[in-house]
DNA sequence: TCTGGGGTCCTAGGACCC
DNA sequence: TCTGGGGTCCTAGGACCC
């Protein structure tokens, strides 16, 4: 039979905070989205006011200032660190492993038989907070889809102590009772809604329900989460995901930016960025795409509009991805617009080391190849955009940028920022 | 004034073919 | 009144995830 663990970190980036600021120990605080938008991870003490997940920064700003929440930008930079820490901690009690996010990853447990595994559930836990000062909660069953279960109760319920084992059939019941429809991996806003209006309200109503209506409605998903929730797995452990079908690059503006000089930086930005993450995946794009968008808020004059090209030759190189690139913003412009948005899509990855010589190609591959391989390695060494395109505008002069007004320090990555301690 | 970013999979419908 | 049927491929859009 299989066992699945799932191992979450609890309130994952505000805990990567607190671990190098402890002043954040018991107090509320909340991690922001980029542009300072929205709040997407909440300490506890946060989560007990109601301030929802995604929810609007500025729609909470009363309960910031009257409870003292203390706000932070994020830093992708640490969380993407600690996040690695965690998998190493992980990988050592158990090599069948999946990491599913930046912050959960589930165990293949099936060949752990005979042990006691809340015992082993609550070694990880130790483990990995020893280790990485990461608190994580272990959901142990025999599905994924029932794991997430067992660790959303053991997160919420003291009882538990941070994990809790379903593998034993007898205790479904209970636990699939106390989950609501929505909380049911898998089943978002809209089934939510519409099982409910047909009086399906927990999980194990759902698990129950007549499966050819559930497949009509939900298509092949559905039922695959009804077996799941039956203890049937339908999703085995994917430990070597199949490499990306799709690259994006976007970001929201500082401000609104009307001027075409400026959208022209933001692009070289965006692709240069592109560029880096086609080349540290080792690989190429065979088509690319270019979007400009207005502020989504106000549809009355919404306009969004998209130019897709077919480079000649699969690439990952800087230049010509920036020119395409810039070539694609030019088509697509239009001038009295307010934009709020833009960003590049990149299509028909294929791996770097097949990627074909066009007929026509007259570019030096190998050394332009070279050229890109010195660039990543000094802005890894010395920092992100040490060296970047001219045409991504001077620092100093852009007004663009996405805005991080409460960053810490990137604590763990920069030799300039590391923590000091007197 | 202020509302993120980056992914995957599935389905329906149209084009096209024999 | 009358419309073939069935396959494949592609794309757009919807739903979900963190």
């Amino acid at each position: 039979m299989a066992v699945f663990a799932l191992v979450d970190c609890n309130n994952f980036y505000v805990s990567c905070e607190r671990v190098f600021d402890p002043r954040l120990e018991g107090k509320p605080v909340i991690v922001l989205s980029n542009n300072d938008g929205c709040a997407v991870a909440r300490s506890n003490e946060v989560k007990q006011l109601d301030i929802r997940m995604g929810a609007p920064v500025f729609k909470e700003k009363d309960k910031i200032r009257r409870y003292g929440i203390q706000v932070l930008s994020s830093n992708y930079a640490l969380y993407g660190d600690m996040s690695q820490r965690v998998v190493q901690v992980l990988s050592g009690f158990c090599p069948d492993m999946e990491v599913y996010s930046i912050d959960e990853s589930f165990l293949d447990l099936s060949h752990m038989g005979g042990q006691n595994l809340t015992a082993l559930g609550r070694r990880i836990g130790a483990t990995v907070k020893k280790h990485t000062g990461i608190p994580v909660s272990v959901g142990i069953a025999q599905t994924k889809t029932l794991a997430k279960i067992a660790g959303r109760i053991a997160k919420k319920s003291a009882r538990t102590q941070g994990v809790l084992d379903l593998s034993e059939t007898r205790y479904h019941d209970r636990a699939l009772e106390i989950t609501e429809v929505e909380d049911i991996w898998g089943v978002g806003r809209r089934y939510a809604k519409f099982l409910r209006v047909y009086g399906i309200t927990n999980a194990r109503e759902l698990r129950d329900a007549d499966a050819a209506f559930i497949r009509k409605k939900m298509g092949i998903n559905g039922l695959r989460l009804i077996e799941e929730l039956k203890g049937r797995s339908c999703y085995p452990l994917d430990s070597n995901p199949l490499p990306k079908k799709n690259i994006t690059v976007s970001r929201s503006f500082g401000r609104v930016v009307g001027c075409l000089d400026e959208l022209r930086e933001a692009m070289t930005s965006y692709a240069t960025r592109g560029s880096e993450k086609l080349r540290s995946e080792k690989l190429v794009a065979g088509v690319m795409a270019v979007f400009l968008m207005t502020d989504r808020f106000r549809p009355e004059r919404f306009y969004y509009h998209t130019e897709t090209v077919r480079l000649s030759v699969p690439t990952n190189n800087s230049p010509e991805i920036i020119r395409g690139a810039l070539s694609c913003l030019e088509s697509i412009y239009k001038e009295g617009c307010l934009y709020k948005k833009a960003g590049i899509f990149f299509h028909e990855l294929g791996s770097e080391s097949m990627a074909q010589r066009g007929l026509f190609d007259t570019v030096d591959r190998e050394r332009s190849s070279r050229l890109m391989d010195s660039l990543d390695r000094i802005n890894a060494s010395m920092g992100k955009d040490t060296l970047r395109y001219a045409s991504s505008g001077l620092s100093a002069t852009r007004t663009w940028p996405t805005v991080f007004n409460h960053r810490s320090p990137a604590w763990t990555t920069r030799w300039d920022q590391l923590p000091l301690v007197r």
